[in-house]
RNA sequence: GGGUCGGUACCGUAGCGGCGAGCGGAGCAGACUGUAAAUCUGUGACAUGGAAACAUCGAAGGUUCGAGUCCUUCCCGGCCCA
């Protein structure tokens, strides 16, 4: 291609991924422990600190020595978003390279994994969102007609992006907007020209995946824990420490709909099972990101008796592309 | 045993003589490049088929040009009375 050094060698980077529930976290650390690896958590909500029985946060002592990094970095009053992320991440990568280790990444993020993977280039915002609050105001303020008013400008200043992003799809055709509005190019053409990018990772990305009634049972299953574990004490706490919930982290699975009970717009029952199928439609979601994405591997539960032949796989899988 | 309300897709329901059956949820499928655990989209009653006729609303009969809709009987469920 047209890299003109080409000599050094690209950093390894191990990455293991799948559906929530799905068994990440322990495999994680057996990983990391076969390979000298320190784990880096690519989950959007585990960065926030106080926020550990909804997330499913691992456990200090479970995490048996292997360092964590990006795990309780935030206040739950912070903003987050995927550039934060990357910065963060690809920092983290570089620290653990120079300490001899191999990077692990670990989470259900398959937008931020991909950020890092590929290095999805996201300018930098000057205006510190400023225009960006403006269009959201503007819908509150008019609504559908804004919508569609919107969805139009998009149309008149990049005709392709507005084709492909729907007009409903307020977030997105706002982001689209902002985007030309700050650089004065296209994000059709932006997207264009990341979505060829190589990696510069030498990379390995797993996704674990397992049959789809087993995987929701045991998400069910997960929330009872969380309940019987106290989730409802967690969000009351963080609500009693001054959230008002419109944070970006209260719209993390869990608590959005725990909120919802304490703001008494729902019942108890209500809200846990609204947590089960909002988490089994989340989970569905993941699947389908994986499953357009390139350049990853798969592993079924199905075709493995346990764990441990699932880290044997990934382990020979690790040794054949990097020749350790 | 008597009365009463009801039986429509996986679930909840709409329908009150023109329905080859509406809606919501689940499920399934998909998009995604600065909120991504977010945001958004598509999809359902008929095995296939077919130009059409033909099949569907607990079952079977009946009335009618035409029945998920009306009538009769039966089966099933809820509630009330005994």
């Amino acid at each position: 291609m047209d890299s003109g050094s080409g000599e050094k060698r690209r950093q390894p980077l191990l990455v293991l991924t799948g559906p929530t529930a799905v068994g990440k976290t322990k495999l994680s650390i057996a990983l990391a422990h076969a390979l000298s690896g320190e784990i880096i958590s690519a989950d959007s909500m585990q960065v926030y600190r106080g926020m550990d029985i909804g997330t499913d946060k691992i456990r200090p002592e479970d995490m048996d020595g292997v360092p964590h990094h990006l795990i309780d970095v935030l206040d739950p009053t912070d903003d987050f978003h995927v550039y934060a992320f990357q910065k963060m991440a690809l920092h983290k990568i570089d620290e653990i390279a120079s300490r001899g280790n191999l990077p692990i990444l670990v989470g259900g993020t398959g937008f931020y994994i991909q950020a890092v993977l590929y290095q999805v280039d996201f300018t930098d915002s000057e205006d510190g969102g400023a225009y960006r609050k403006e269009l959201e105001e503007r819908v509150v303020r008019e609504g559908e007609d804004a919508v569609r008013a919107l969805h139009e400008e998009l149309r008149a200043v990049d005709p392709e992006a507005a084709e492909a992003i729907h007009a409903h799809n307020v977030k997105r055709v706002i982001r689209a907007l902002e985007f030309h509005h700050l650089t004065g190019e296209r994000i059709s053409d932006h997207n264009a020209s990341q979505r060829v990018k190589e990696s510069p990772f030498d990379f390995l990305c797993f996704v674990l995946t397992d049959d789809r009634a087993k995987l929701y049972e045991r998400i069910n299953r997960r929330v009872d824990e969380m309940i019987a574990g106290g989730l409802e004490g967690e969000v009351r706490g963080l609500f009693a420490a001054g959230l008002t919930g419109d944070e970006v982290s209260m719209q993390g699975l869990g608590y959005r709909q725990m909120a919802a009970y304490l703001h008494g717009s729902c019942s108890f029952d209500e809200a846990v099972t609204a947590i089960k199928t909002e988490t089994r439609h989340f989970a569905k979601r993941q699947i389908t990101w994986f499953k357009r994405e390139r350049d990853v591997r798969w592993l079924d539960r199905r075709e493995f008796k346990d764990d441990g032949a699932i880290l044997e796989e990934m382990l020979k899988q690790c040794k054949t592309a990097w020749k350790i």
